[in-house]
DNA sequence: TCTTGAACCTCTAGCCACTAGAGATCGTAT
DNA sequence: ATACGATCTCTAGTGGCTAGAGGTTCAAGA
């Protein structure tokens, strides 16, 4: 049984972050203390090392949760979890096409400028101002 | 002179976004009627468009303070606003970076699942249990 | 001129996933 | 026994809006 320090620095989560799942029902209610400070057992480390990897995968709080209902039931749970991850495939996928546009448009935008920084005219300025300087739409 | 309805019409933006806007100090505050509703002229569309498209681009509400307030005062303001747009734009880059490292962690996840829906053991759920199953850090 | 009714006003609260801080209590080492 | 770091709960703040309540104003038609 360790703390919830303990808990943070084997996971990388930080203590405050820790009581937020608890309190969104990611993770039990800990056990507690006589003095009510959390417990914690491996069983919990394990929770909250899936939590944080789907976090870091971009998952959700809800789409973990259910990942973790999932967990519980195993029958079925593969086909809904991998349709979870696909759906998660595919926002990132979306944020990637979305963020090349941008990508595209802003290095265009940077390189109009001369360096001169004497014009009296930006080109970044000018092409904020006007959508119709863009190349595509965004 | 036309109402906030018009002037969201005109740029897209939604009225309420519009009085945020005045609100965090990116619109000037508008001149009023009689009866305090706010009218606009073309230098308020110009400006709200300006900021739509700094938005779209994805530039921070205090990014655009700051362009804003270089357009005001336009020496020296190429360089400092041709910095402000590399800035987004090395965000921009950032993060595709690290969208495309969790596709691929995500794509390599999903497709580890056979369909069958039928195993006992889940491997979306196991390599999300176990950040050893990954073939980078993310 | 009067009456609708859509558009407007302000204010508060909610979204997500935390983060920060206050002020009090607990646990442990000396 | 004392010190002090770790923990507790609670509230509020972040960014960039969005939604709703409850009230007022504007403009068009009768």
């Amino acid at each position: 049984m360790f703390s919830i320090g303990e808990l943070s620095k084997r996971t990388k989560v930080k203590v405050p972050t820790i009581r937020y799942y608890e309190e969104m029902g990611l993770l039990p209610e800990a056990e507690r203390t006589a003095g009510n400070q959390r417990r914690y057992d491996t069983a919990g480390l394990e929770r909250l090392s899936f939590i944080r990897h789907a976090r870091d995968l971009g998952f959700s709080i809800e789409a973990i949760s259910s990942l973790i209902e999932l967990q519980d039931h195993p029958d079925r749970s593969c086909e809904a979890a991998t349709d979870i991850a696909a759906s998660q495939l595919a926002d990132v996928r979306a944020k990637i096409k979305r963020l090349k546009t941008l990508e595209k448009e802003l290095s265009r935008i940077s390189k109009g400028c001369d360096g001169d920084g004497m014009s009296e005219d930006c080109y970044v300025l000018a092409s904020l101002a006007d959508h119709g300087l863009c190349d595509q739409e965004h």
